[in-house]
This record gives structure tokens, sequence and C-alpha cells, in this order.
DNA sequence: TTGAAAGCGCTAACAA
DNA sequence: TTGTTAGCGCTTTCAA
């Protein structure tokens, strides 16, 4: 492989020479179909047909024609390709924020399905700013990726996911905010995850209990089985001990230092809506020079790597990010092979019990 | 603490068409420059122009347009402008696996350089497979990305660069692996950092130090800045407590296995070419019962969100993420405003001491 | 089984 | 200052 990479003498003008070329590199000169066609002394149509099989072909034309392609090194042009067919063999990811260690493994499982599908992904970071991510998902629809898969926060209505199905794009929705029957969803239990924590807090004997909370709807599942499961153990859920803040560390930082000085007092265990906010909670406690889980537990959402790797290790909630984006990415491609029915797909949650929680002292 | 704080660019507000403010609806009928001009009174060229500002158009006619477009919610048909202009507005970032921490960080400091700048990013993971790469980075070419920036595992050469120059497509390789006039880098000092651990090491009495070093070209660099500082330090590093992993976490814990049993006894510093081996190291020498620092010192590379977060927190290098997907962004948008000369630019790599390395006992 | 011709929506060369 | 015309490279009628 490394002589078929060095081969060529690198000059200004660089000379293509059609016979020495295997198919695996690329010509420095443009190569169009109309070139193939010459080679191969067939029309343009014939070449297109006998290379996509969209019509019969003699076996002896395709096979005349496939060598000539393979020996021109063509490569049909995408965007000529895309002007015609309207589609474009590229899909998008929009989520909050690809360094939040949750989504990169989502777009693995995405990209490991649509890749081998001959789809590129683009990713676009929205960090929860609802303006931006309907922006983003515009101008995507604007360019005619063929599916959008989105974790949205509440920009995304009717009039978006319409204006995408017109142009034959679909989308799926991580997560329960967007209601539509073009709209595929990829949902985890949250709500039966959140209720397991607040079980486990109780059951260790937690009655001030605590909550970070996502900003907007995104967080709400969450929230609502954390309730569920409290009022299950016979607690409630002091509404000033409910702190919003925005995904990151560093909103968990704020929102566990307001804990920590909530005129009541503060909870003896706190849960997070996500790992990222439970790292920051972790942090501001320990910069007041209390301990985890001794003082106090926290429990996160997600259950991202790091979260085993913490001191103390985290318990968290596993939430299948990886299993995620390659459904969605399944969701995509049986859209574009024609599927008409909306589909739903959750993926259950589980407790992770790890050292950041412990008994009430 | 900080988690996925760093400086952002602002407004990453996605520039449509240099001279005019799309609509921020989307009809749910294609519009297209027939329709604008028409509702104009003008001809398509003229809206072009007006729109784009690439010949001067009175102003009475621009205004006219510019309504004429936002009433219709006008945008340009990216595919037939591409055709045209052989312009995507879109750039590839090819890196070996989003979900090593390392390359988020990166691919957020490209994008919130190249988004302000209109263009999306696809993000491809190689998975350090070399065919895989090179299969990449051709087809990126053939759908005439604007820009590639890439962390290299050795597949690229003088073909495949010059295959992306002959079509204005400009490289950029984060690391020095590719040596090509055309080809920008964007570099750190490994080898000082690498140095800074081999001295490190020695100054807390190690000697019998071992490495679990990247394959290929890419962590060679790493190695022989701490061959360096260990000579410095009149230590040499036993090639046989030299073991190649493959980057992962998973690499680290089998490397490290091999060096526990190294037949002339384990070592007692490790430094790993990569957090994400350190990580997987540090888990293979606790399964054993061994503790950290006490039995045995760990250093890493990189110095990823997690590091600071581990137990015990990692001592590690510095490797600024972020800012280097920036200056990639930076690189690739004044290749594309017509610099000619090449640049290189390297950032520096500093020591980070934490807890994970201890005096030999 | 094949080809000619039209056209996707845009921009750029050439005219006026 | 504006318009006409000619493609960019492909796929898809329509016709043979």
């Amino acid at each position: 492989m490394q002589i078929a990479l060095h081969d060529r003498v690198d000059s200004p003008e660089p000379q293509f020479d059609a016979a020495s070329t295997p198919s695996r590199t690329l010509p420095d000169a443009e190569v169009t179909i109309a070139d193939v066609a010459r080679a191969a002394g067939v029309s343009p149509t014939t070449v297109s047909h006998a290379l996509s099989g969209n019509r019969p072909v003699s076996a002896a034309t395709i096979a005349r024609v496939r060598r000539a392609a393979d020996e021109l090194g063509y490569r049909p042009n995408p965007m000529a390709r895309g002007l015609r067919t309207r589609r474009t063999q590229t899909a998008a990811l929009v989520i909050p924020d690809i360094t939040n260690p949750f989504y990169p493994m989502l777009a693995r499982g995405l990209q490991d399905v649509l890749s081998p599908a001959g789809y590129h992904v683009f990713v676009c970071n929205t960090d929860q700013d609802a303006d931006l991510e309907r922006d983003l998902v515009l101008d995507l629809i604007q360019r005619r990726v063929d599916g959008i898969v989105l974790n949205p926060f509440g920009a995304i209505g009717p009039a978006e996911v319409n204006a995408a199905i017109a142009r034959g794009i679909w989308m799926v929705s991580i997560g329960p905010e967007i209601d539509h029957d073009n709209v595929d969803l990829v949902e985890a239990d949250e709500r039966a995850g959140a209720r397991d924590v607040a079980q486990h807090l109780a059951s260790l004997g937690h009655t001030r209990v605590a909550h970070i909370g996502g900003t907007a709807r995104a967080g709400r599942e969450r929230e609502q089985g954390f309730r569920d499961g409290l009022a299950e153990a016979g607690l409630e859920l002091d509404d000033t001990l409910v702190v919003a803040a925005d995904w990151t560390s560093d909103g968990g930082v704020a929102a566990m230092e307001r804990l920590l000085d909530a005129p009541a007092g503060a909870p003896t265990a706190v849960f997070a809506a996500n790992d990222m906010m439970a790292i920051g909670a972790l942090n501001a406690v320990t910069a007041r020079g209390l301990r985890v889980p001794e003082d106090l537990s926290i429990v996160g959402f997600d259950d991202i790597d790091a979260a085993a790797h913490l001191s103390p290790p985290l318990t968290t909630v596993l939430n299948p990010a990886y299993a995620k984006g390659e459904e969605a990415g399944r969701l995509v491609l049986s859209r574009l092979a024609g599927r008409q029915e909306r589909r739903r797909c959750i993926t259950p949650c589980s407790l992770v019990e790890r050292q950041s929680t412990t008994h009430r002292r």
C-alpha cells in the first residue's frame, strides 16, 4: 500500500495516467461520467445505469463500463448527483455539547450504523440554546441532509418537522421532547431510573434530599421519576431543594453551592440529572472540606465512562448512550428505506450503585 | 474545578450568506432563485448578486430582492451552488475515536471556529485503521469538503494530499506525521512534555521505569522525549519494558498486565502515551490489589478532563486539545481565504503533577 | 438493451 | 447597473 501511495511524482500540473491507477486512488484531475462513457464507448446514461443497476444493462457493457470507471478512477460527483436525486448521503447529529462524554458515545453508536451504509455525519452543538438549535436544524434542512438525529431542547416544533418531512428528511428525537407522527423516538426509561434513585436514597435513610435538575423540558422525566420514587417511600421533594442547572459541571458547582447554603440547611443526599452536574456537585462539596459520601451522598445520571473512575466512584443510572446512537441510526435508515409508521424505542435504565452514596449519618 | 470549561468563541450563529439575512423559517415548498427573481421583478443573476454582493447592484434593487427573498423564505440550494462553485461549506475531522475524550475537546475547538464561518463539520473515526483512514479521506475528497483536519496514523501520503490540493481542499495535520508543502501542521511539543515526565520520575527516585507506547508513528515523539529525559538523568529505558498498545484503556490494561508479569520484575513507574491507556493501566494495577502510587507510579499524556478526577488523580502532560482544534480551524479558514505559505503551529506541553506518582518506595 | 435530451438550481462569462 | 446564456455533472424521462 505504501508503494501505491508514493509511486506518483508531485508535479505542479499533475498528469493523470489512466492505465496505472488502481481504483482506490483518486486521480489528480477531474473525471466525469462523460469521460467514462467515452472510454467505454457508450452513453453517459448507460454508464450511470451500469454503475447503479437502476435499469437493465447487458453483462458485457457492465463489465466494460466498470473497467473504464476503475481505470479512470471515476467517482460520481455527489453534488451533481444530489442536485438530481435530492439526497446527500449525509446525516446530522444535533446535541448540546460533544464534550459531555455522554454524547461522543452516542455519536459513535450512530456513526457505526450510518457509516457502513455510506452516510457521513455532521456533529453540531447547541449548548442548549434554543435559538441556535432551531437555526442549526433549519440550516441542516436547507443543506438537505437525509436525516437529523437530535437531542432537542425545546426549539423544534411541528413547523420545523414539517419543513423537514416535506423534503424527505427524517428526524429522530433522542428523548420524548418532540411529539410528531413523523418523528421517531429513542428514549430511555428515565422515569424508572430516577425512581430507582429515589428508592435507593430512601433505603439508605435519607429524608432531606435535593435535586439538581436540568433546564427546560429535557429533565422533566428524571425529576418526575425522582418525585414518584420518593412518594412511594413516603417522602416528598422539598421545592426549595430543587435547583436548575445547565447540564454542565459548572452548572453542578453553582447548583451545589446554593444547596449547601440552603436557609433550612443542606440536604444529606443530592440527585443530579446528569453525571456532569454530579461531578460539579462533587467538586463543590469537597471544595468546602466536606466528604462524599460521609457528609453527603451524590447520585448522577448517564453512567459516563468517567463515573466509575471518580473519587469516590459515582452512583448513577446507566443510560445506554451507544445503544441509543445505534438505534437512532437504524431508525434513520429504515425510514430512508421506506418505513411509513412511526417507531418509538425505549431502552431500560438501571441504577449502578457505587461509593458516592451511603447511609445517612 | 473545571470540566469542559474552556473559552469558547462567541456567537456560533451560523452564517448562510454573507450579505443576506435568511428568514428564520423554512417554507414547506421549494423556493428557488427564479421564484425570488419573479417576485422582485429582476433576473436570477441579479438576485444572486444582490444576495452575495459579488457584483455591484443598486441599493434599490438589493432592497427589493432582499425583501422578496425574506418573504418567500428563500435559501440557496447548497448543492446547486456547490456544483457551480466547487465549494461545500463543509469540513471534516478525521480522528481515531470520538469516544476518547481528547477528541471531543479538539472537535469542539474546531467547530467553534468553523461554525461561525458557516462551515459544518463531519466527524469520522478511523480506529487507527490505516486502510479505513485512507478510504475515508478519499471519500471526503470526492465529497468535496473544503477542508480536512486529521490526526493521521500513517495512511496519508503525497498522492492523497495532491488529490486534495488539486481540488482546492486544504488539509491540516494534527501531529507531524504528514510532511507536505501544502499541509499545515498543528503540533504540541510532545517531546518536551515527555522529557518532563522522565525527569519527574527520575527526580522521584525511579530507575526501573516502563513505557506503554502507541502503535505506529503516532507515539514516536512521546517515546523519544521520554528516552531523552531519562538519558539526561543518566537512566536508560529497558526495551523489555516498552510495550505497544492501541491507545485505548483496554490496550492499557493488556499492556500493564504484561508489564506486571515482566520476567525481570515489574517496573516501579509507568509512563503511558495517553491518558486512556494510563486509565487502563491504573485499573490493571488496582485489579491486582496493588496501590497507585504507593506500589507503582503512573503518568499519562493529554490531561483529559477525567484525569483530574481519577482516583488517584492522574499525573499527566497537558496537551491543549481545544486550542489545537481552534488553531486547526483557523488554518483551514486562512487557507480558504488564500494563504499560500505553509504554516506550522506548535503549542507547548506541560507536566501536571497530581497524585498518581510518588517517591520510589 | 441503449441513447438523446432535459433539467435539478445555481453562478459566471459575456453582452448590453 | 442589469440580463442572457451556458454550463457545473449527474439522473431520468422519453423514445428507439
